[in-house]
DNA sequence: TAGTGGTCTAGACCACAGC
DNA sequence: CTGTGGTCTAGACCACTAT
């Protein structure tokens, strides 16, 4: 195990933030380096001195912190970080269509194996956030699709993107293939020929749901981006992305005007 | 107090986890709205029949979702959303810079008052992947600015600017007061004049002191932002920026080629 | 002073991994 | 079977807020 000093009784810190920082310090220190084992929760409580709830209490600090993840039965491990994929926007460029791959496919080129799973199409009316962003009468109806990417069988990302059934209306959009190219190869057949994006960027929590859904460990927040798709009458596309922050770095360019 | 179930010994998840999820939807069905005080946990041990550190842990797990927020002495209560702030690249236009106005001052017009705190200039060599960026030598200076920054006394965004030393030098860059206009209209008086920007957006927890410094709830992840300023002549400033990611949404556009 | 959340103790039993 | 982390109990004392 590696060396830990004691806590002190009269600090003004508890016991368990003590601990914690210790073991916090043994981490960004690199004396424990990202899959090393942490201490067990009985060599803690007995170096230091205090009860277990004392010591898990530490643990769990550092696991909202995204430092630890603790296996049940097999210990607690300093997390490792998953590949992380550069996404610029260049992944929706017309070539990557014009090739028969959808944006998702091109950004993980040479990064995995892309995949996709539990596709849901529906048609229905949407969120009022979409609709407005897609200039839509409150009765008009969309297409949603809603889907899950994995790279390597590991969730990265959960999509919803929602296309005007006036447009994606006897197309293959509303169906669970939408062809080579994706969507927006289909929005652009139908005579709506892209001219630019706008993404809304922020980060939050994730619920338990989507916790559940990508798999991510504790202390791990969600990346999400909403997208409009703009042709030369207007937008023609919104997709809601989720994206598991550890997996992520999305880059930007703007001229200096 | 609100109405509320009961938990299901029975039942394969953990009574804290059942108490977790009753609470989690009072919240997102509005019965609990933002800002309203959670049960006591004394009224949910009574409620529920269960000990004391059971009840704590279904709130615990609510803080770490970033739904709830505890005050010793007070009480829990539904977290609100603070103000958000919508960035879009227009804040580095030259025309800001022309007024007068650095991009903090710009994009925060109307929405409070902004201040600056804890300004740190020093003069010395950049980390690595700043160094890399700005394409410099191994030995090369660099002045570093550090601040925080603050709407209305609140803290926002934590910042550290990177100007090489050859250009900074003999500049108010190098002083705490960089003048009208912010670092980029002095660097643009040096003869640099910016052409674009680029930004590598993340997210991740705070440490303990990011936390402190933005005075961030639990279950707050922070949005990195790591900026290179761009002239005809190549890369001449990076800032690394860490935002509270509830009081932000960052907008990005760009065209479809 | 009463009520709240924060921390700690010393036990108990369970679920799971690995030998 | 042993060792690990996960959950729960039933107390205790403390720090802070509000009255």
């Amino acid at each position: 195990m590696i060396e830990l000093g004691q806590v002190d009784r009269g600090a003004d810190a508890a016991p368990f933030k003590q601990i914690a920082r210790q073991l916090r310090e043994a981490i960004t220190d690199g004396r424990l380096e990202p899959g090393a084992r942490m201490p067990t929760e009985q060599q803690l409580l007995e170096h230091y001195g205090v009860a277990r709830m004392t010591v898990r209490q530490a643990m769990n600090q550092l696991r909202s912190e995204g430092l630890v993840v603790a296996e049940q039965g097999r210990g607690a491990f300093v997390r490792t970080a998953p590949p992380v994929r550069r996404l610029a926007s260049e992944r929706f460029a017309r070539k990557h269509r014009d090739a028969g791959k959808a944006a998702f496919i091109a950004e993980t080129e040479g990064l995995g194996k892309p995949s996709v799973d539990s596709l849901h199409v529906t048609e229905g009316h949407a969120p009022d956030r979409v609709r407005e962003l897609l200039g839509l009468r409150s009765n008009a109806k969309v297409v949603s699709r809603d889907r899950r990417y994995l790279v390597d069988g590991t969730p990265v990302e959960l999509a919803t993107s929602y296309v005007p059934l006036s447009i994606a209306r006897g197309t293959p959009i509303t169906h669970e293939d939408p062809g080579p190219g994706g969507i927006y190869a289909r929005i652009e057949e139908q005579g709506h020929r892209l001219v630019s994006f706008t993404e809304e960027v922020a980060a939050r929590m994730p619920s338990p749901e989507e916790k559940r859904a990508l798999r991510l460990p504790d202390g791990t927040p969600v990346l999400t981006v909403l997208r409009v798709a703009f042709a030369e009458d207007g937008p023609v596309e919104v997709t809601e992305t989720v994206k598991a922050s550890h997996s992520f770095v999305l880059e930007y360019s703007f001229p200096a005007v």
